[in-house]
DNA sequence: ATGTGCGTCAAACGTATGTTTCAAACAGAC
DNA sequence: GTCTGTTTGAAACATACGTTTGACGCACAT
């Protein structure tokens, strides 16, 4: 019983904290006392708060972006020379984070949350740190991507992905309030397989959808569908 | 020259700072200083800050909503008796902001950065405040997609309004950093415009893809395009 | 037994925040 | 000119923050 309780502890808390407040609205203390450990646990064994939010990132990061190495090399085996398609490689990045090894139920959710704060708040030692840390597995998916869809253009595809990023990390960030809310209006229970399979083909589909600038948005006109 | 100069000025250094700063990140000497106001103006004006933070959101949204209120009326005219379309609705949308006045050339990006932001943060008083103060133009545009995509489950069409939100305030909220890796990378210029006219065929696409819970996604076996 | 390293604790540090205060400056009405 | 209500100004307020300090307790090797 070394210092392994409070350091994950505070981690625990942490995560749990900054996925539901955000990093500037959560402070040291609220972090300490939910882990029930001292103020100054924190700087002791992270140094600072930011390196605290490194930590935090850095736990489920590392081995999700392990796996998804793993998930990418199987599938570019299989498919042995050609390039995988668009829909084998969402797959595959979704696989792998929903099998990822969860400490709790929430925590799909939490990490999905998390990863959309990194991209939002500005923060940018966050930034830099996960860059540093984690562009490779996110530079091979962009790189499939690219593969998958060789009738866009750069820039096409570019803004493309961000649509998809943005859809993918809004909806599961915050998964459990639209849940609660489909609980309430509809009365129908989701897990978050199901939103995966659910979102998948909306990303598929909008990823395909025929070129964009065809229709100038002032235009005046309205176009139909 | 009575109050309106200072307020506007709070206003104007206000808004900037916090779409480019977010809510928590931007202080009151930040603002009172860019806009070149003593300290105390902005409690004597507005009574705090997150009345100020709601005058923001107001100066903009007031008028927007106004517009958007508009372009459905004129919409559903044209349409007489027949739902809108899909794009119809969400063109609809996208030109009422684009075609808002704006008080300078970054308005726009502004606009949809703040939307982002009061989104993605948790700021429950300002969630509350735009429920509260604009959440008519919003349930209307909830029912229009409603009745432009019939074939939809509800269930379906819950998830999938989620991707479209999800895309459209993630995409606003980081635009301006978007397109700075966009013009290093690519050596792009982007308005936004352009980005709303390739957000809008994807958002569609992907709203009409082919039902979902077709492909399981714990099948094991991933499947091909 | 004793010293050594590590982890914990309460307390304090300096700084930055949102807000308040109160006097001075200003406007327009009489 | 004087009065009255409104707006600005510099300074202070109380509070919360991240971080640091130094004493204390505890395990373990000598």
């Amino acid at each position: 019983m070394a210092q392994s309780d409070t350091v994950d502890r505070i981690l625990d808390a942490a995560e749990e904290l900054f996925a539901e407040r955000g990093f500037s609205e959560t402070s040291l203390r609220m972090i300490t006392s939910k882990a029930r450990v001292n103020l100054a646990a924190v700087n002791y064994h992270f140094g600072s708060k930011n390196a605290l939010i490194h930590a935090v990132f850095g736990r489920f990061l590392t081995p999700f972006s392990a796996t998804l190495e793993n998930a990418f090399d199987e599938l570019e085996a299989r498919c042995d020379g050609n390039p995988p398609t668009l829909n084998q490689t969402l797959w595959a990045l979704t696989e792998s984070a929903v099998r990822m090894p969860q400490r709790n139920e929430k925590g799909i959710s939490i990490f999905m949350r998390l990863l959309g704060l990194a991209y939002t708040q500005s923060q940018g030692h966050l930034r830099k740190f996960l860059e540093l840390e984690y562009g490779e597995p996110f530079s091979r998916f962009m790189r499939l991507l690219k593969e998958a869809t060789p009738q866009l253009s750069a820039v096409d595809r570019y803004w493309r992905i961000q649509f998809m990023l943005g859809a993918t990390a809004f909806t599961m960030s915050s998964s459990d309030a639209l849940q609660d809310i489909l609980r309430n209006k509809l009365g129908v229970e989701t897990t978050v397989q199901e939103i995966a399979a659910r979102l998948v083909p909306f990303l598929a589909a909008g990823m395909q959808a025929p070129d964009a600038l065809l229709v100038p948005p002032t235009s005046g006109k309205i176009p139909v569908a």
